[in-house]
RNA sequence: GCCUCGGUACUCCAACGGUAGAGAGGGCAGUCUCAAACACUGCAUAGUGUCGGUUCGAAUCCGACUCGGGGCACCA
């Protein structure tokens, strides 16, 4: 039937990737989301790539790993959606571009067909026609939309505030191409710098973003469960008045501390907040004042990093009063108050906060301990008691624990209208506008009458101007600023003259809805259809780095409640389960081509061929962790594939045959691989998996050349079972094996074989019996043998009687079928 | 500094509180070969970071320490 020259009688890679690539092309197995498809939907979902150039090592074992996850459940039975696309908007395109003075498009479109080209030779079971890119006017479109949606909504606004500033790039950057406070691109030191910026408010979902957190505990790694919980950051505690002598407002400062009200010494406030500017304004000290102000404006975050830095400040010369005791507090102001948390202004209580203390000694201010604790004086040891303890010093508050303290003085304070329960997040709104090109612009028209007007939906998506008469250069400003044909229009609502807004969208928001996109991939009428996200959301399993453990796990959560409450969804998580994988690392440390260690996939590739490449990535460990390819044997998984494709030639019995009547040993090692390769994929462990199938060729093996024979049907059952399991990992060879054993493509749907329980059970199973815990003999012993029997057996053991020597056991515990451990 | 996760043979990694070794890499020997490679067969590697606790029994649970990885960055 093959029509396979006979010089292929040796396992040849090149040769069978090139054969069932048109194969698979002409047959697409992968197609999902035919309206009658009859099983039960699955949704996997790997995390789409930037479009940088080839793939590389690490994406060789993103979508190995999802594909296994993929192809196991299309095995099972399932109409298993597994897209793909581009998260191509960013700034290499941009750069990219300004070096070849070219347009980011070409860039990136070149990138995506080579990557795309990888993936089809890499033979992820992907869904290719649901394939969109980000940077596709007709799928940005829809960001706008949502854009405008949002600010509909009061949830994308703007305001002033201090961003990351790079004076060599002339150019905002996001926190994270922040590294160790320079840029990531030039190595200057960044500074900040107060912009005006759109901004999404996601603070106003902070509770919603830790309390739905309960549907993911179990399903999503802990530790990715526990960064988002710390970003978020939920502090409880009180805001508290203290009036201001010579001010008519009291001002409020936020503690997680009321207890320890009494030992406030002085207040501080943001040296950057309003606050501490009107304070300082008119008074004696204003020029030391604004001196440190510019001092602190100018210091770069590689200072602001290092946190055991002297603690530095200016008395404002003003005083605050304690409301609960009448005392006159004096105010500072200084950086190490935050000016975007809580008020802005703190009481400082020494004795029993770092921070403080460390202030109060350097500036030469009073500590007063107001908990009595068995820990050393704060103001000798220089080190704060924050732990519980007994208040002291504290009016009506003295003798209570710190718990009965807060409740207590959070009462009194309401009674007294001097302030109320409280809770704060470290998490900040979303900085969304970005001064670059390549970016979804903002939908907005800026017009002297009427202030910001949204672009009417129907003159969506509001398009990218050409790059070509462009500057891209960054300049402090948008380039789109500068592109006037673009930039001036009308205003919709009036008809006047008005500016386009000209920044662009932080790539973010592109891939905080695009998992809802795939199902209604070419809907041009809205950005997804409720049906369509009905059928197929949330995702079942979502696969990818745990680079994106908080920033976009944590936007797709947002977005995805906000859909919700716009009725748009009827979910409000998105992802049900996630999967982690680790790093590929070389030599132990990540691969680059300054440090002389990158692999290249398409070498390793060329050299092992893909299977060898995809089994090396799923084999060399438990996903989460890093692989070092250095310890990888890709040479290894070519001859373990070889050695399981030569079974499929030394099977003689005829497709069909019935099993029933093989060779029972190796039928049970068949079925025991089976049930115990689906459970470690269900679990994860995809490289012991791999060892229960390599366990099985390696029975296999045995029994034709020294067993049942080749002609025994117990070995067809076992080698389909062996192609089936190993069509997960490696396609290629199970496609060949499939056919061989004279079936008919695709083997990616051939099915998983249905595991017989009576074949699970072993005849005889080999038990330890200990005296006082360790091993004194063994015996087999049916698996089915009562506790009675087990123990009786054990006793009777002519090794055991003679260790016994007469002596009565004081204890014998029986674990039938395993273990007799008897205590004298 | 705070929070976290981990440490098993030469290497990568397995082991519901119950026989420490599933699988692989690397190594050695044999069969095949003129020889080698491949293939096949067989073999070995006394090792659960340290100390203590719970238990009939601990790599596994608990505590302390140590070493290594990751996250956060003065959040009052």
């Amino acid at each position: 039937m093959s029509n396979e020259p006979q010089e292929h009688a040796a396992y040849d890679f090149a040769y069978v990737q090139e054969k069932w690539l048109p194969i698979w092309d002409k047959l697409e197995p992968f197609k999902s989301g035919r309206a009658d498809d009859p099983r039960p939907k699955k949704y996997v979902l790997d995390m789409f790539p930037y479009p940088s150039g080839d793939l590389h090592m690490g994406h060789a074992e993103a979508y190995a790993l999802g594909d296994v996850i993929a192809r196991y459940w299309i095995q099972k039975g399932f109409n298993v959606m597994h897209p793909i696309g581009w998260d191509a908007f960013g700034l290499p395109a941009e750069n990219a571009a300004i070096k070849r003075n070219a347009d980011p498009r070409d860039w990136t479109y070149e990138n995506i067909a080579v990557q795309k080209s990888s993936m089809r030779r890499y033979a992820c079971s992907f869904d290719w026609d649901r394939v969109f890119n980000t940077c596709d006017p007709e799928y940005y479109k829809w960001n706008q939309w949502l854009f405008i949606e949002l600010h509909k909504r009061g949830l994308a606004y703007r305001k002033d505030s201090a961003v990351n500033w790079c004076p060599g790039c002339q150019t905002v950057l996001a926190n994270e191409q922040v590294v160790a406070g320079l840029c990531e691109r030039c190595d200057s030191a960044v500074t900040k710098k107060k912009l005006n910026q759109w901004y999404f408010k996601i603070t106003d979902y902070a509770d919603r973003l830790l309390d739905d957190m309960e549907q993911l505990e179990g399903k999503w790694p802990e530790k990715v469960l526990l960064m988002q919980r710390n970003w978020i950051g939920r502090s409880q505690g009180a805001n508290v008045q203290f009036e201001i002598e010579g001010r008519k407002e009291p001002v409020t400062i936020y503690t997680t501390r009321p207890d320890t009200l009494y030992g406030a010494t002085f207040m501080v406030v943001a040296a950057d907040s309003a606050l501490a500017a009107e304070l300082a304004s008119g008074g004696p000290v204003e020029a030391e004042f604004n001196a440190y102000l510019d001092s602190v404006k100018a210091a770069s975050d590689i200072d602001r990093l290092a946190t055991d830095r002297p603690k530095s400040g200016v008395d404002l010369k003003r005083f605050a009063i304690n409301p609960v005791n009448g005392e006159k507090l004096p105010i500072w102001a200084s950086d190490y108050v935050l000016a975007d948390y809580g008020t802005g202004a703190i009481m400082a209580v020494p004795a029993h906060d770092q921070r403080d203390l460390d202030f109060a000694k350097a500036m030469g201010l009073p500590i007063r301990v107001v908990v009595q604790t068995d820990e050393e004086d704060p103001a000798v040891s220089g080190v704060a008691t924050t732990g519980s303890g007994t208040l002291i010093n504290s009016g009506s508050l003295n003798g209570l624990n710190k718990d009965a303290a807060i409740a207590a003085i959070t009462a009194e304070l309401e009674s007294k209208g001097l302030g109320k329960a409280a809770r704060n997040y470290r998490l900040r709104d979303w900085l969304v506008s970005r001064q670059r090109f390549w970016g979804t612009p903002i939908p907005i028209i800026h017009c002297d009458k009427c202030g910001e007007v949204p672009v009417p939906a129907d003159q969506l998506p509001l398009t990218l101007p050409a790059a070509k008469d462009i500057d891209l250069k960054p300049k402090g400003q948008s380039p789109l600023a500068a592109a006037t044909d673009w930039v001036n229009t009308t205003c919709p609502t009036c008809g006047g003259a008005a500016l386009r807004d000209s920044d662009t969208m932080d790539t973010f928001v592109d891939s905080s809805w695009y998992f809802l996109r795939y199902p209604s991939s070419t809907n041009d009428k809205e950005p997804f259809s409720r049906a369509d996200v009905d059928t197929w959301l949330p995702v079942d399993q979502y696969v990818g780095g745990v680079t994106h453990a908080i920033l976009h796990l944590l936007y797709s959560r947002f977005f995805t409640k906000v859909l919700n409450d716009m009725g748009m969804l009827g979910f409000n998580e998105p992802f049900t389960r996630l999967l982690n994988q680790g790093m590929v690392l070389m030599d132990g440390s990540a691969m680059s081509k300054s440090r002389g260690n990158l692999v290249r996939l398409s070498d390793e590739l060329e050299n092992h061929g893909v299977d060898a490449i995809r089994l090396s990535m799923v084999f060399a460990g438990p996903p989460e962790d890093d692989v070092d390819w250095a310890d990888v044997s890709p040479s290894g998984s070519v001859k373990f594939l070889s050695r399981a494709w030569r079974l499929s030639g030394d099977v003689t019995s005829a497709p069909g045959v019935d099993f029933a009547s093989g060779d029972l040993a190796l039928r049970k090692a068949t079925h025991k691989a089976l049930h115990d390769a689906a459970f470690a994929v269900e679990s994860f462990r995809f490289n012991v998996a791999i060892a229960r199938v390599m366990e099985l060729v390696n029975a296999t093996r045995k029994a034709i050349d020294s067993g049942c024979g080749a002609a025994d049907p117990a070995v067809r059952e076992a080698v389909e079972a062996i192609a089936i399991m190993l069509s997960l990992v490696a396609p290629f060879t199970a496609e060949e094996m499939w056919e061989r054993l004279g079936h008919s493509p695709a083997i990616a749907v051939a099915g998983w074989p249905e595991v017989d329980p009576a074949l699970l059970v072993a005849d005889e199973v080999e038990a330890v019996i200990q005296v006082n815990g360790k091993i004194k003999g063994r015996i087999n012993v049916s698996p089915s043998i009562s506790e009675a029997e087990f123990e009786a057996a054990a006793l009777a053991h002519p090794d055991i009687v003679k260790e016994l020597a007469g002596a009565t056991p004081k204890k014998v515990i029986a674990r039938a079928p395993k273990l007799v451990n008897i205590v004298i």
